[in-house]
DNA sequence: TGAATCATGTAAACAGTTACATGATTGG
DNA sequence: CCAATCATGTAACTGTTTACATGATTCA
């Protein structure tokens, strides 16, 4: 399910040509403010990064062909100790696109697209530590991403705070619900997993 | 990320020709027994395709390739009644490339592909109700799941049971436990966004 | 009669990745 | 001096998908 025209399990919304999710992701950063390419990159792995990270050469094919399609304007600035840029904003076509992009529901349930549990099912080919192992580094990757999350958390507002950015924190909630339940789970894997010698 | 050469994010393992995710995985279901690519096709949708299902056209695309590389054979069977099918088994080769595949643990962290996450994130761009109609179908995909998963878990065996499956069990576990998750946070989430207005 | 199941494949498209190329500037 | 950062892109590849094609048999 590598999804390729996949979308990765991105059906057919009602609009005709609706958008990549590249496309979605990279038009989403640009309704929150003006960016360059090089900036996106840079804003795509401590962001949007934990589940859509496009490649850097990929952002770079996209923001042109959103400009084509008039959903975004691009703009040169001049940098006198650094490279000239160009910078991109989203246009009025570009947030209706994007509205239209996040009310289309993907019609298919979730990722559907995960080697690791397919190792773990096929874990009698081989031996119980191997299989420890991997379960034991995705533990560890979880702590590490509760830990990042818990504090990045104060920075996005409690519910009635003033400046509370209500959406972005509903994700990093589902990212605490999520990694804790991959500890959980460890947890209770590796002790079935001691016991099976 | 829709994964191409993507293998998703399966980096290079150690061994130089690694096997694609598809082909791991249809190897690992013809460890389980002999199949034809019809029986892996119905096989893909109760079994494994919680978190890999290949299209069937990349299944009957993969057997070959596998018997190519030796890593399985085929075998035609005549039928009466239904057209003859070729029915294919793991060899050694197959079976140790296999392990190799699941010993070469994924380097990346998680799936880090989740449009619907990047749909909850641009909340902002629409109304807070279409956003709650994603989160709620979200919850009832999840409920679904979990009723499902609870009716098939005796199947398989709770711990110390003779006929147990262990593999097999600590990944239903990852799914409910992943899935009871996502109903807590969309109950959370809900509440939230009903004080949104 | 016709839909569903069994059974196998081909052809074309595609989204996204890796690898590579280039070059200036900053900072240790 | 050299590594890291800023900055942008091209070329080639690839794993997988969608759409299509074919045909027999079962069952309502």
């Amino acid at each position: 399910m590598d999804h390729t025209k996949q979308q990765h399990g991105e059906g057919q919304g009602p609009t005709p040509d609706l958008l990549t999710t590249t496309e979605a992701a990279i038009l989403g950063l640009l309704g929150l403010g003006e960016f360059s390419g090089y900036d996106l990159s840079r804003n795509v792995e401590t962001g949007i990064g934990m589940f859509w990270s496009p490649a850097q050469s990929g952002i770079y094919a996209v923001l042109p062909r959103l400009v084509e399609k008039g959903y975004a304007t691009a703009r040169t600035v001049a940098q006198e100790r650094r490279p000239d840029k160009q910078v991109y904003r989203i246009t009025d076509p570009g947030r209706e696109a994007l509205r239209g992009w996040i009310e289309s529901g993907p019609p298919e349930p979730d990722p559907a697209y995960n080697p690791f549990l397919l190792r773990v099912y096929f874990g009698a080919e081989t031996t119980p530590d191997v299989v420890s192992g991997h379960v034991e580094a995705r533990k560890r990757e979880a702590e590490e991403r509760i830990a990042l999350l818990r504090e990045l958390k104060p920075a996005l507002g409690g519910s009635g705070t003033p400046a509370s950015e209500p959406y972005r924190r509903f994700v990093l909630d589902w990212g605490l619900q999520y990694y804790e339940a991959v500890v959980r789970w460890a947890d209770a894997t590796l002790a079935e997993l001691r016991e099976l010698d």
